[in-house]
RNA sequence: CGGGGCGUAGCGCAGUUUGGCAGCGCACCAGCUUCGGGAGCUGGGGGUCGCCGGUUCGAAUCCGGCCGCCCCGACCA
C-alpha cells in the first residue's frame, strides 16, 4: 500500500481527552477516532488490527472445533425475560422500544439468544457435544467508560457456547477452551496469566480470566512466585494462621465513645490496634434474610465471598433504618452482642481464637471491649469472607502473596444449567430421560486485546506491534522521493515485496525523512526498511526492528530475501 | 450514581478574574529555499466561542437552565 493513497491521520500531539498508552497512541496513530462516550470509529490501519485479531481467534476457535455463528444485535424482551435477566440486568443493558411499542435491547451477551437457537433443534445426546461462537459487537451501557477501548461501551467480542450432556464432558469442552485461549493470546504477543475467578452474575461454578500484566489495568492479579497460583481479587483465598492468641481471656466492659464511629477513630480514641477491632456489618442478601457480617478492623469484607457464605446468589448493605431495626441503634456503634433482633453471624475465619476484641455495643456512642467469641456472643458461621491482603500467605504453598494490575482480555466459565434450565432447553439422554444441557460459555475482548497490546508493547515514540496483529508487515521509508535513486530503489523494493506476499506499507509521501522516522515508529509497523541518499549510493537499504532497534545495512540485491527471513523468525516467536 | 475538571478553527491551547475588533502554535492551501529524526521565510483559507434563555449600548467573558466530554470513586454480564 503507498501512504500517498492511503489514509493514515497522525496526530503529532496528545489529545486531550487520552491519558494511558493504548488510548493516546490508538488517536495518535490514526487507527481509531471517538464518535460518543466509549463509541469509536476503526480507520484502515485500526481495522487492519482487528481484522487480524478476528482471524487468530477464528483459526484457533474453529481447530479447537467450534463453529461460527452470527447472532442479532437486537434481542427482543421476552427472551430476557424468560431467563430472568430483563430485571436482573442493571442499565447497562441498553433497552428501547421498535415502532410497535415492544421492547427490545442491545445484547450485552447472548446466552438467551443462543439457548433459543438450540433448543428444539438439538433433541438428542447424539448431537453433542456441540460448541458455538461468533465474533461480532457487543453493547453494554457502562456507566463510566474510560481509557479508550479498554472500557468501550460498543466493542467486538468473541463469545463462544458449549453444550454438553454431564460435567465430565463440560470438562472437556472447558478445557479445550482454556487451551485455544492461551494459543490466542500468545500469537496476539501478550504476557498473560490465568488467573481463578469469580463467576459473579451471569452465574456458573468455575471461571477462569486471561489477565494481561499492566499497570494501568483495571484489575487486581494475586499471584505467588513460589507456585504459580493466581487469582483475581475477588476470588483470592490465603492461608489461616493459626490465631489462638495468648494471654488472659478478661471480662467485657462498656466503654462511652461519643460519636466515635469509623475503625480509625475507634482505633485512635481507645489507643487500640484495628487488628483488635471487630467491622459488625448488617447484610440483607436478595433472599430477603439479614446477616451480620464480623471482620477484623484492618481487613475488608469481600461480597462475593460473603454472599457464598450465606448460599446467597448477591447481598446488599442494609440500609440505615434495618440496620436500626436489627441493631437498635445506628451504624458505627453495631456489634454482635445485645443484638434488638436475632439474625444470623458470620465471621471471618480469622476471628476464630482471638480474645478480647473490640466492637460497638449496640447502644448510641458506646463501644464494648474485651469480648471474645464464641464465649461472649455467639458466631454461627466461621468462614473466608474477607478480601487477601499483599503480603497474606499463599493458600497453596504458604509463600506471600503479591498483587499486580492487569487488563482482562479473556473469561471462561463453566455455567451449568443457570440457561438452560430457566429456558427449559433440553435433549434426551442415552437413559431416556430429559436433561437441560450442561453449559459453558467462553469470551475474548477482540478490540480490548489491541488496547492491551499497545499497553504492553509501547515506548515514548509509539507502538510496537508484534507481526501477527500489525496493521502492516514492512514499513518502507524512502527518505527522499525527490532523489531519483532513492525513488527507483524503493519503488522495486515495493514492487518485489508485494510480490511476495509482503504486506507493505511504502512511505513515498513528499515529506521531509523527519516526518517519516517520527510516523513510523508511532504507527509501530515491526519490520523498517530505509532507502536514503548515502546508502542508495552504495546500493545499500538499513532494517531496523521497531522493538529492539536493532540495525543492519544490506545490499539492495538481497534485501527481499532478507525480510522475508525477519518475518519468518519474527512470526516464528509467537507460536504456541 | 457521588466528587472534581473541561467545552474557543481539524489537533493542542491562551483570552473569561476586571464585558469593548476572536487570538497563538501545529495541521491545511500557494510560492521560494531546505531535505536521515515532526524545516525556514512570505502570502492565504478556515470560527453558530457546546446549546437555550436572561442582564447590558455592547457578552467567549456576567446570571439561570440544559447538553457533551475527561478524571477519581461506586458499579461492571
Amino acid at each position: 500500500m503507498r501512504l500517498t493513497r492511503y489514509y493514515m491521520p497522525t496526530l503529532k500531539e496528545k489529545p486531550s481527552e487520552a491519558e494511558t498508552p493504548s488510548h493516546q497512541y490508538m488517536l495518535r496513530a490514526g487507527l481509531v477516532r471517538k464518535l460518543a462516550a466509549g463509541i469509536y470509529s476503526f480507520l484502515p490501519m485500526g481495522w487492519r488490527v482487528v481484522r487480524k485479531i478476528i482471524e487468530i481467534v477464528r483459526e484457533e476457535m474453529d481447530r479447537a472445533g467450534a463453529l461460527e455463528v452470527f447472532l442479532p444485535v437486537v434481542q427482543p424482551a421476552e427472551l430476557w425475560q424468560e431467563s430472568g435477566r430483563w430485571e436482573v440486568f442493571g442499565k447497562e443493558l441498553l433497552r428501547f422500544k421498535d415502532r410497535h411499542e415492544r421492547d427490545f435491547c442491545l445484547g450485552p451477551t447472548h446466552e438467551e439468544v443462543i439457548v433459543d437457537l438450540v433448543r428444539g433443534e438439538v433433541r438428542s445426546y447424539k448431537q453433542l457435544p456441540l460448541n458455538l461462537y461468533q465474533i461480532h459487537i457487543k453493547f453494554r451501557d457502562e456507566a463510566r467508560p474510560r481509557f479508550g477501548l479498554i472500557r468501550a461501551r460498543e466493542f467486538i467480542m468473541k463469545d463462544a457456547y458449549s453444550f454438553d450432556k454431564s460435567w465430565e464432558d463440560l470438562d472437556v469442552s472447558y478445557g479445550k477452551m482454556y487451551e485455544a485461549y492461551s494459543r490466542i493470546f500468545k500469537r496476539c504477543g501478550l504476557d498473560f496469566v490465568v488467573v481463578e475467578a469469580e463467576t459473579g452474575a451471569i452465574g456458573g461454578d468455575v471461571s477462569h480470566e486471561f489477565m494481561v500484566w499492566a499497570d494501568t489495568g483495571e484489575d487486581v492479579i494475586v499471584f505467588c512466585e513460589g507456585c504459580g497460583y493466581a487469582a483475581n481479587k475477588e476470588k483470592a483465598s490465603f492461608m489461616l494462621d493459626e490465631t489462638e492468641e495468648e494471654g488472659e481471656m478478661k471480662e467485657p466492659e462498656k466503654v462511652y465513645t461519643p460519636d466515635v464511629r469509623t475503625i480509625d477513630e475507634v482505633s485512635n480514641f481507645l489507643g487500640v490496634d484495628p487488628s483488635k477491632l471487630l467491622k459488625a456489618l448488617v447484610y440483607r442478601a436478595n433472599t430477603g434474610e439479614f446477616v451480620l457480617f464480623l471482620v477484623p478492623g484492618d481487613r475488608d469484607l469481600n461480597e462475593a465471598k460473603a454472599a457464598r457464605a450465606v448460599g446467597a446468589e448477591s447481598i446488599e448493605m442494609a440500609l440505615p433504618d434495618e440496620v436500626l431495626d436489627i441493631a437498635g441503634v445506628s451504624v458505627g456503634f453495631v456489634g454482635p452482642c445485645g443484638l434488638r433482633k436475632k439474625v444470623k453471624v458470620v465471621a471471618d475465619r480469622t476471628v476464630k481464637g482471638r480474645k478480647n476484641l473490640v466492637s460497638g455495643a449496640n447502644e448510641e456512642n458506646y463501644h464494648i471491649v474485651n469480648i471474645t467469641p464464641d464465649v461472649h456472643f455467639k458466631v454461627d458461621l466461621y468462614e473466608d469472607i474477607v478480601f487477601a491482603e499483599e503480603g497474606d500467605r499463599c493458600p497453596k504453598c504458604g509463600e506471600p502473596l503479591r498483587f499486580s494490575r492487569g487488563i482482562e482480555v479473556g473469561h471462561i466459565f463453566k455455567l451449568g444449567t443457570k440457561y438452560s434450565a430457566a429456558m427449559k432447553a433440553t435433549f434426551l439422554d442415552e437413559d431416556g430421560k430429559e436433561k437441560p444441557f450442561i453449559m459453558g460459555c467462553y469470551g475474548i475482548g477482540v478490540t480490548r486485546i489491541a488496547a492491551a497490546v499497545i499497553e504492553q508493547r509501547h515506548d515514548e515514540h509509539g507502538i510496537k506491534w508484534p507481526i501477527s496483529i500489525a496493521p502492516f508487515e514492512v514499513y518502507l521509508l524512502a527518505t527522499n522521493m525527490k532523489d531519483e535513486s532513492v525513488k527507483k530503489i524503493a519503488e522495486k523494493l515495493y514492487m518485489d515485496l508485494v510480490a511476495k506476499g509482503v504486506e507493505v506499507l511504502y512511505d513515498d509521501r513528499d515529506e521531509r525523512a523527519g516526518v517519516k522516522f517520527k510516523d513510523a515508529d508511532l504507527v509501530g509497523i515491526p519490520i523498517r526498511v530505509t532507502v536514503g541518499e548515502k546508502r542508495a549510493k552504495e546500493n545499500a537499504v538499513e532494517i531496523r526492528l521497531r522493538d529492539t532497534g536493532e540495525v543492519e545495512v544490506v545490499p539492495v540485491s538481497s534485501a527481499v530475501d532478507r525480510v522475508l527471513e525477519i518475518r519468518k523468525e519474527l512470526y516464528e516467536e509467537l507460536e504456541p
